[in-house]
DNA sequence: CAGTTTCCCTAATACTATTAAGTTATACAG
DNA sequence: CTGTATAACTTAATAGTATTAGGGAAACTG
């Protein structure tokens, strides 16, 4: 044999299942036969691509960290002021969060079990993610599009909050409902505190949510 | 024997040792002899009074909610106006976590992972803390000092998502700062954008983070 | 004091992560 | 084409770990 092409098959073949397996059942409850029999394989096999279970519980949302801080400066790119970029932010970030769910269950959800997560690479990747908040809040500060006094620390503390609030949310609710529903509403009732007194809030979006203000109770609550 | 005070005394001192070794080495690392060894008993003397390691972790936070809940009422009681209630909700609840972080790790760095999270009373009982800030911001909106188009879930989601994800970071820094470092900024800066334009805003603390700003990059970022 | 219950123990069981040691079969050197 | 090195995988062993079975002694009950 000796086939390299094999051999990255194989090492995806792994991580897909456990990726399904550990989002579907927890990190606990999948066993290592769990994982390598849905790839196909023994278990000692597993251990000649990964060091152990929870090596490999580190290394699923490592890959999918490090694609999205390549994608992040292209989207943003060509965006014109900070509450724009802040907006793309989100709903870059949420959709990506939609199309690999598997990956932000375990970022978001299981990772921070790990004693050793602040260690991680993924910890350190997504603050890296995070940092583009604070030269946005920055750049909007200088512009006059935002408070003066605004410390971009702490709006980034709130902007992140509330967005890993809300995908928490949908997560353990098991992705019931759209991650988008009600997003620009929250989005402008925060961005309203981080605002400069001259820049104009939105006023379209307010009247959208009494219409469906009982909606979103009874999903979401 | 058959005495109920010595019952009631080893159940707390499972309690207690469980408590401090899952948040010290986490739930996977602690095993079911660490915890009987620390409380003196032998590991099968344990299920006489737990049904298992899994019903211990859900067990130990319970206990630390219900006792908020009844708390919380009496802390609230004679504060005048939604956004000093907002404020003492914020305050009170961080002391509560600083007085219990064992129990404060197990409900948000450790419960999230257990895929029947969302059927536990621990579960039920913190939405039940939760929605008492829309009663404060109802009766924020009626009275005028909130924003009359705000709705009320959405304040929430942003509250509780920056409250949370300050004691996340908290815990899982180790509690290596204060919980309370640049509290009132982070806090104005939110209710800034819930405030009704006549209802005036706070500039006595916006002088303070200027002078702290630095000391907060080192230590929280 | 006899019987029952409470509280706890030792020992067995079944499951799981990880390792040891060996097998198959392909690539490729000669 | 043939022997062999090695990549890719296997079965079987090992060292834990949660949980259960079954029992024993102390203390309370009547």
């Amino acid at each position: 044999m000796g086939n390299k092409v094999s051999k990255e098959n194989t090492k995806n073949r792994i991580i897909e299942s456990a990726k399904k397996l550990f989002a579907d059942k927890g990190y606990q409850k999948t066993t290592v036969m769990d994982i390598s029999r849905q790839a196909g394989l023994s278990e000692a096999a597993l251990y000649d691509y990964f060091q152990g279970k929870e090596d490999l519980l580190l290394t699923i949302p490592d890959l999918w960290v490090l694609e999205l801080i390549g994608d992040l400066k292209e989207q943003l790119f060509g965006i014109k002021g900070a509450i724009n970029k802040l907006r793309k932010f989100l709903w870059w970030y949420l959709r990506r969060v939609e199309e690999a769910p598997l990956d932000a269950k375990i970022v978001y959800l299981f990772l921070k079990t790990n004693a050793n997560f602040m260690k991680t690479e993924v910890y350190s990747n997504v603050k890296t993610l995070y940092s583009y908040l604070i030269e946005i809040l920055e750049e909007g500060r200088g512009s006059g599009e935002i408070k003066s006094d605004l410390n971009p620390y702490f709006a980034r503390d709130i902007f992140v909050g509330t967005m890993e609030h809300i995908i928490t949310r949908w997560l353990l609710k098991d992705r019931s409902y759209s991650l988008f529903d009600n997003l620009e509403e929250v989005f402008n009732l925060m961005i309203d505190g981080f605002r400069a007194n001259g820049s104009e809030p939105v006023p379209v979006a307010r009247k959208l949510f009494e219409e469906r203000k009982t909606d979103y109770e009874d999903k979401q609550d």
